[in-house]
DNA sequence: CGGCTTTGACCAGCGC
DNA sequence: GCGCTGGTCAAAGCCG
């Protein structure tokens, strides 16, 4: 890894508090006032049956909503094109989310390049292996080189996503399976894998704690599930369960960029305010309440071709601060 | 006992 | 070519 891209990560001041609040956050739409109680009808749609056959990550839902099940109340999502050249960070989107019980002095943006070309080697690899398997273990390593060329152009949608949290891994209604944890260079903080246990569910996972505000958690959403919410969790949504931010963002992120169903004109956010708990087993107690606050958007950072952007996420509209 | 985490080893890409 | 780094594998252990 080089040490540009490390910059290009971590540049940007996460606790830069001095930047305009007046950027128009597009994400949350035309007039982009984030939505809040005064919501439409559907904005019960933590109601599983709601949810109905659409999970979270296919792009199928109109918009998104947030869940919330940790201390947090920030977030900081970008989006990246894994169509684009690993370079170019001008293809992340980023962007803070503050609810109204955030300090203000909180809100933050970063950029947010991560590792594209990280994930070009867990597909090469990962097809590796596939390949070879499918070979009778000793397969021919052209072929496999073969594959790994055609997978470098295929990339899965990738969604960063920074929470201020005391937890690293945050519920997000889906299940996951920690196959592997490394240390990041320049950083205390080991970086954790998880990949969904879902069978033939292909979405993993990277989380990791800012070196630089430990207190917030970047989660790196890599893929699309291709399943419904495991049985159990969903059956908790339905009892004043919520998910937290890093699904629900992702998945509308997801749907943005890849091109699926409208995007989200709105974004909701549940936070918890769960009765003195540590509001970290928000899939699992039931006993959270989730009040819907309104979402305020910060600024947006590092949006250097509007035009790209807006090819990229046509459903939406970007606008250039002057 | 099944599912999950831990952890060292291994592999591949990249920069020098 | 070598070393560094990130990502994954897989065996071992833990836990409910």
């Amino acid at each position: 890894m080089s040490e540009d891209r490390r910059d290009l990560y971590y540049h940007d001041p996460f606790h830069d508090d001095q930047r305009t609040n007046e950027t128009l956050f597009s994400f949350f739409g035309p007039n982009s006032t984030v939505r809040d109680d005064s919501s439409p009808p559907n904005h019960q749609r933590f109601d599983p049956d709601y949810m109905g056959p659409t999970p979270f990550f296919t792009g199928s839902t109109d918009y998104n909503t947030f869940g919330y099940s940790s201390s947090s109340s920030q977030q900081l999502f970008s989006f990246q094109d894994d169509q684009k050249p690993v370079m170019d960070t001008g293809n992340n989107l980023l962007g803070v989310i503050e609810t109204t019980p955030v300090t203000p002095n909180s809100s933050s943006i970063r950029s947010s390049s991560t590792d594209d070309e990280h994930e070009l080697k867990e597909g090469k690899k990962e097809n590796q292996s596939k390949d070879i398997a499918e070979n009778g273990g000793d397969g021919s390593k052209k072929v496999v080189k073969q594959n790994k060329k055609e997978e470098k152009k295929k990339r899965e949608p990738r969604f960063a996503f920074m929470t201020k949290s005391d937890i690293d891994h945050l519920e997000d209604g889906y299940r996951w399976r920690k196959y592997g944890q490394k240390a990041v260079k320049n950083s205390p903080y080991p970086r954790s894998y998880y990949r969904c246990t879902t069978q033939k569910c292909t979405v993993k996972k990277r989380v990791e704690r800012s070196y630089q505000d430990p207190s917030t958690v970047i989660t790196t959403y890599e893929g699309q599930h291709n399943h419904h919410l495991p049985a159990t969790l969903r059956g908790s949504v339905g009892g004043g369960m919520l998910y937290p931010p890093s699904m629900m963002a992702a998945q509308g992120a997801m749907m943005t960029m890849t091109g699926g169903s409208s995007f989200p004109h709105e974004f909701r956010f549940y936070n918890s305010i769960s009765g003195g708990g540590d509001g970290s087993s928000g899939a699992g107690g039931g006993g959270s309440i989730y009040q819907q606050t309104s979402l305020t958007p910060i600024q947006q950072l590092q949006l250097p071709d509007y035009g790209l952007l807006q090819d990229m996420v046509p459903s939406m509209t970007f606008k250039q601060e002057p």
